[in-house]
DNA sequence: TAGATTGTTAATCGATTAACAATC
DNA sequence: TAGATTGTTAATCGATTAACAATC
């Protein structure tokens, strides 16, 4: 594997789709694809792909093509789902009990070690198998196990105060679905934002900007 | 407003964050900004912010800056959040049920008039204040409430033939909470997607990449 | 008026696409 | 070997940033 120091953001962000396409491609039984074949199923350019490929390495052979499952290994490796770090969820309404069981944490790098929430009436259930931990225990569970990402399902309006909390007992990184943006609020911490309330704008966007049936042009 | 013909990508999924800037500076009770002072809030560049609002029109004065609620307003209709499309839910489970009490439709230009499920022990269900319908009478549903969006939450292999089905029933446009990609299956139908594994394998990449604590350099 | 800040054009930067020699 | 397809360099395209005249 070449040297992955700063690979963009764009590129990043295509891997996982990669990931899904190759595991598909490997469950039909197929065993080779080229760079082209492969762009035209995901709608991209084949130039595209191997450029992409090659910020992490030459995985593909000349007059072959890629060979899938190695190269649904090797993205799985640079992606990292082999670590498995150890995630906790704050909050467990609606949304983090959905997350908490809809999500195959440990096929994407991850072990979800705790679930926690202030809400007496929900502490002491189990959500996905787990036993629901009283917030007030968090500092300690933290001591304990060391977990290195928080996944904020909380309302907006506590995300600030828990993520400061939160990197001090030593987390990295969140998975962040509260409206909050944590902008650039700390160094060498990895935040990934999920706000569906913008996704939804952005849908509502493309609807009122679609051509009306019927219209001309 | 000017002319939003091809206003970029990029650019459009910025507004809903604007917004919600706008918002809070709003209930603040401040009444108006300098794209500086909002680039510094938000961590972009007060260029940028200047670009993207003259996509669409000059909403600014010199020598004062913008008119916070005015602003917020114009992107709110910018977006079409008063349009209010209606708006379908296909799956119930955990991951519906979270969407469709936790979002807040009404206030992002939909209105949710209608939740399906085929599993019969969900049908009949109360989520939000809404009952659960039999998917068995969205044909019928949709030729009488005629839906223009649907929100599907129900798991990737049905994806597909739901999209499919659904399209020709009229609907214009999704918010795709399947792995299913549903790449340019149709023209002229919005697709809006949220991957949530894909978002947790780039946090995963993320924390992987991160400089170890005690790392020089 | 003087100062501030926009709207807009020009410059830069980065990402995508195209082209092709290398090579399996 | 001939055909296919990569890895990689060069060209293009688009988005971001900088600069500044216009103007409130």
């Amino acid at each position: 594997m070449k040297n992955t120091n700063q690979v963009s953001i764009p590129v990043i962000k295509r891997l996982p789709r990669y990931h899904r396409y190759l595991e598909e491609l490997k469950d039909m039984g197929i065993v080779r694809i080229s760079s082209k074949e492969l762009s035209q199923r995901m709608g991209l350019t084949a130039s595209q792909i191997r450029q992409d490929l090659n910020c992490f390495g030459g995985f593909g052979q000349q007059g072959y093509g890629y060979n899938i499952e190695q190269l649904y290994n090797e993205i799985g490796l640079i992606l990292g789902i082999d670590k498995k770090s150890k995630a906790i969820m704050i909050g467990a309404g609606n949304l983090g009990h959905a997350i908490a069981t809809h999500l195959h944490f440990e096929n994407r790098g991850f072990d979800l070690v705790g679930i926690f929430d202030n809400n007496p009436a929900v502490v002491g259930t189990s959500v996905g198998g787990r036993t629901v931990m009283d917030s007030a225990t968090l500092d300690e569970f933290c001591e304990k196990e060391k977990p290195v990402v928080a996944i904020l399902c909380i309302p907006a309006e506590y995300a600030a105060e828990n993520a400061d909390k939160l990197v001090q007992l030593g987390i990295k990184g969140f998975w962040n679905f509260t409206q909050c943006d944590l902008v650039s609020r700390y160094e060498n911490v990895a935040v990934e934002n999920v706000h569906l309330g913008d996704s939804l704008m952005t849908l509502c966007y493309q609807i009122n900007k679609l051509p009306e049936t019927g219209e001309i042009k």
